[in-house]
DNA sequence: GTCTATAATACGATAGAC
DNA sequence: GTCTATCGTATTATAGAC
């Protein structure tokens, strides 16, 4: 568009007109939200093409096919949560603090990154999860993290008896189902921005609340 | 395939071979898990045609477009959950028992339609919920009624304050989410069944617990 | 009411110039 | 590293026979 003038004088002074790696990451975020629409089979080329201001021939150059793409965008939000959840330090904190950190991150997580969930949605319903468990490792990681906590919590009193494998998946329906319905259920509330700092803070409030009440050790 | 003597001896004596109605329901049946993989666009009519025994103009002779199709597949769940929620009488319970019967409907209804889900969220995802919205009716009136009790409930003081609208949410949340993670979740289990009707039932269970115990009054 | 055949288009992937 | 042009195929929707 602008009159860039071609003067080879220094290297690298300013970004170049051909940066592969920046090329790479336009594609990969235009991906992500196509294949979270659409899952791996519905996903258009030409739309991530056109989205990512590069052409489909880009696309192959860097990723082989349709299916190398979808690979490599499941693959960074693995290692992005894996990373996020070993800041955050909760296997040194008391059970309920713990949790309620997890909450309050979990939720930050997908009001940062509304339509990640529905890649996770898309694979378990078009493929099984067979291209999920490539990065089982990652998650596995991240779920056991999670399970030590609600262990610790029933062994030192804080939690009631309940059955960790279950709650886990609970706990994250309540935090993320809110934003995974976000576009059917705006409809019920058409003058309430449900995404607005305000509205998920509500949400992550209620969510603590309904939780560690839900969790505690009764008592009396 | 099979030799059928074409004797019009006496008209419906049996079932005869062009049934308008059993042909509109396979093709509804074939045409839900279709959208629900798929969504509006990704969904294939040759898909839905093969999976359903007929071909695709009998399709468009049925349902006119694939979009015509789709808003029949999204109308049957809208009426069916407003019947088996009004079967319910949840209006003519205390809160607490009421809020339990609607766990364990919740749940037993996803188990027995478990990819129906993916419908909205397809939906959602795809078409910011613009044909949701044409059920808008249905579901305010079941949004409504789950409400009711909430309010009840805050009002005899059996449930804590909660903003209920947010509760409602991460209510179905918990009920529902165990069901759409499945085919990736199952990975992390696989020699355990986690829609066997006995981890179904552990599901239930938990979910009573965490949800009542998280939405009751502090007995404090 | 149901079929076969097909028109019109859209898509995934590649070749080859620059 | 990036582009244009294109091949082969798959898809929506319709026409017309039975």
């Amino acid at each position: 568009m602008t009159h860039s003038p071609q003067k080879p004088s220094l290297k690298k002074l300013r970004p170049p007109q051909r940066d592969a790696q920046a090329t790479q990451e336009k594609i990969l975020e235009a991906a992500e939200r196509e294949f979270s629409r659409h899952g791996l089979k519905g996903a258009r080329i030409g739309e991530i093409a056109q989205n990512s201001g590069v052409t489909t021939a880009m696309i192959y150059y860097y990723f082989q096919s349709k299916e190398g793409l979808y690979k490599a965008v499941l693959e960074r939000p693995a290692l992005e949560v894996q990373e996020i959840m070993s800041g955050l330090n909760l296997d040194q904190k008391p059970p309920i603090e713990a949790l309620k950190a997890f909450i309050e991150a979990a939720i930050a997580y997908e009001a940062k990154h509304p339509h990640r969930g529905m890649l996770w949605f898309q694979e378990a319903n078009q493929n099984g999860g067979e291209y999920f468990k490539l990065n089982k490792g990652s998650w596995s990681g991240i779920f056991a993290y999670i399970n030590a906590i609600l262990e610790r919590g029933m062994a030192d009193g804080s939690f009631r008896q309940l059955d960790p494998l279950v709650t886990i998946v609970q706990i994250l329906g309540i935090c993320i189902f809110y934003f995974n319905i976000h576009e059917n259920w705006k409809h019920f509330m058409p003058d309430y921005d449900r995404l607005s700092p305000e509205a998920v803070n509500k949400h992550t409030q209620e969510a603590i609340d309904l939780i560690l009440n839900g969790v505690k050790a009764s008592k009396i």
